[in-house]
DNA sequence: CCACTAACGCAGCGATCGGTGCGATAATTT
DNA sequence: AAATTATCGCACCGATCGCTGCGTTAGTGG
């Protein structure tokens, strides 16, 4: 995919046009089916010229995947409150938290849609964020889950039900599922 | 690949049309990108007039919905081992090993990002084969898991990694998914 | 302040997509 | 076997998509 911030030019005018383009396609995917989302469609949307489109990003699909990357990192801090359970309880009712929009996940699937790499721009940099978590308690000397499993039944469930399942999960229902991880993890070991 | 003969006039006719689209829709999806599933390039992969397509599906996304729900239906058989350990690991362990498929991954991208209801449609009949597998070995009256966290804990892994990670899950790997996921069930009752 | 050049807008061009009216074909019924 | 009707193929038509030279605008460095 396309690096958005190496622009080698950043001055106001192409950071505008850019932030614009996201913005007209976070809005179409938000109103009409994902066919729609032509490139024309969104540059019309953005108030920018078709040609500007087609050149800085070439296709839709990359287009896309652009702005999957941009909306999905940053998008959710890392706390600390201080022990794990905590920390990932509140993590993941953010991540759950912004799952819950449905405007959300129109982008997401429409990523996942336009190319096999498009699922891991949705992921943005949650394995780093989950990872890190882990890391800082098992730093403060604590026995912590492997991060390879703490994806696999934290964000498997959750990203599950939110693409595969209709109605989303909410917020609540993320911090039971650390619960159980947490002790299932602490009983098996 | 199951043909539903829900048509109105299942004459060999109509399922021969029926089965050569939906063989030619798995066949682009397996070459070229999504985007480049067109009504016409699916009629003329399918040796059959544009217009034929057109009118008895209407739009790609149709298309799409109906290839996915009859791919994902019928594909895997509920075993019957004699335990509930013993199913669930020949189970799932089907389910990944047809994930493993980079043309079935295609199939499934391009339809969760068809629409909302896309991602239902490549679940087809796995909920109900899951529920059946525990309800039996509940009838045998073994203690069984909720279906709902089963649906958590293994589809959720499973899907997870198949979308949204690089490398697909082998089909050891969801044995032992399963054999920790009862463990931990176990263990927490 | 001025040259330089990346980025954008404009006009326009094939190509093809989605869709329709009408006749032909084949499956089903009586 | 004849009638009926669902289904398909053909010809054709706007509309629009993807894309390309070319001139213009506006950030950037000297």
């Amino acid at each position: 995919m396309v690096d958005a911030p190496a622009q080698v030019r950043p001055g106001g005018r192409s950071a505008k046009v850019r932030a614009a383009v996201h913005h007209a396609v976070a809005q179409l995917l938000a109103e009409e089916p994902a066919e729609a989302l032509t490139i024309p469609a969104v540059a019309a949307r953005a108030g920018v010229h078709p040609t500007t489109v087609y050149r800085r990003w070439g296709s839709a699909a990359q287009l896309l995947g652009d702005v999957a990357t941009s909306r999905f990192s940053g998008d959710v801090v890392v706390p600390d409150t201080g022990t794990l359970a905590g920390d990932l309880e509140r993590w993941l009712g953010d991540v759950a938290t912004d799952l819950t929009d449905p405007d959300t996940l129109a982008l997401m699937r429409a990523t996942i849609g336009s190319g096999p790499e498009g699922g891991c721009a949705c992921i943005g940099d949650r394995h780093e964020q989950l990872s890190a978590m882990i890391e800082r308690e098992r730093s403060r000397g604590g026995r912590t889950p492997e991060v390879e499993s703490a994806v696999d039944f934290l964000l498997g469930p959750l990203y599950y039900r939110a693409i595969f399942s209709a109605q989303p999960a909410s917020s609540d229902w993320a911090r039971e599922l650390v619960a159980t991880f947490l002790a299932a993890s602490e009983a098996l070991a």
